[in-house]
DNA sequence: GTCTATAAAAAGATAGAC
DNA sequence: GTCTATCTTTTTATAGAC
């Protein structure tokens, strides 16, 4: 775990930054190394390609991930509040690595798809032993979908698993009675 | 409202499909004509810019939107029980064109961008004559918008307005109450 | 480690034949 | 309405100097 290098850094932190505000067809290769103030020859030392770049970037986001998750488990707030308030995207690192890397999914990156959906599967399994059930587990990372997903005003969220017909029901009747 | 074209239309259906499955950088020009089996010329004579293709997908989704509202307006299972069950995506005309069009608004697109704003809203003043109250209305809407995103496996879902701080407060206590 | 120069492919768009 | 051919620019990647 030694330290990268700090160019290195700078150019996954550049990549990130233009992938979350201007979208997947703007994070090029020339674009990147502009705005991480290293000419393109220089980012190719440190990435040999744009999928090597990319790869960093899934590398980064386990790393933050699993960090969040041990921090909400110790919140004093209780996990179930402390993930949804944590769902509100403040524009941390873990934040916009999250819709970085969700931008690389929607572009057919296997990798980056891999990637969310084992985050999702991190918060899954930590919210687990605190919700009432399985109906409940599902409607607490529903509501945390939709309000990182809503903390951005273009942005979007990221992957899971689909819901079955029994579950879907069970879901709709849970919020209907706590909405209506 | 003449009927448009069928080859438009085909071109329109191949772009979308491409956007969906593969993103925004696979949908090319060559890559979309291809598939709607049209030359790049046959293609370029029906929408004479890479935005005016954009354009007319953005306007598709308005027209299905708003199909959409209707229907659920006149649902017998009521508005909320019908607006959670169409937030599941199942390949539908709409469900598909709303994916796509975020696949736009994520690369910059300012129309795609307010379009989807356009159909969040109209989601919202459908819903806010059914439910107990503001919050209860978010809430509906971010259940919506995660089970939207979560209904496909790698996609994602539309751009929202933000919460402030005593709304998602507010939203915590409820989700919390009505979950653990 | 970082640079410039350049090759090779793919992108959007135009021109004009049919 | 639809096609082929071609131009221009952009993008990824390589080569080699410093």
């Amino acid at each position: 775990m030694s330290r990268p290098p700090l160019a290195r850094e700078a150019v996954l932190d550049a990549f990130t930054r233009i992938l979350v505000d201007d979208g997947e067809r703007a994070a090029t290769m020339d674009a990147t190394a502009r705005a991480a103030g290293v000419s393109k020859g220089g980012l190719l030392y440190h990435f040999n390609s744009k999928s090597a770049l990319e790869e960093a970037l899934v590398k980064r986001l386990e790393v933050l991930a699993q960090q969040d998750v041990d921090e909400i488990e110790n919140s004093p707030e209780g996990v179930v509040a402390a993930h949804l308030r944590s769902s509100q995207n403040t524009g941390s690192p873990l934040d916009v690595t999250i819709l970085a890397v969700s931008r690389l999914a929607q572009n057919g990156s296997d990798a980056a798809s891999a990637s969310l959906r084992r985050v999702r599967e991190l918060w899954e399994d930590s919210l687990r032993a605190h919700t009432r059930d399985e109906t409940a587990l599902q409607m607490v990372l529903l509501v945390s979908d939709g309000l990182y997903f809503n903390a951005v005003l273009d942005l979007n969220a990221l992957p899971g698993p689909t819901l079955e017909g029994t579950d879907l029901d069970a879901l709709i009747s849970a919020v209907v009675a706590a909405t209506t």
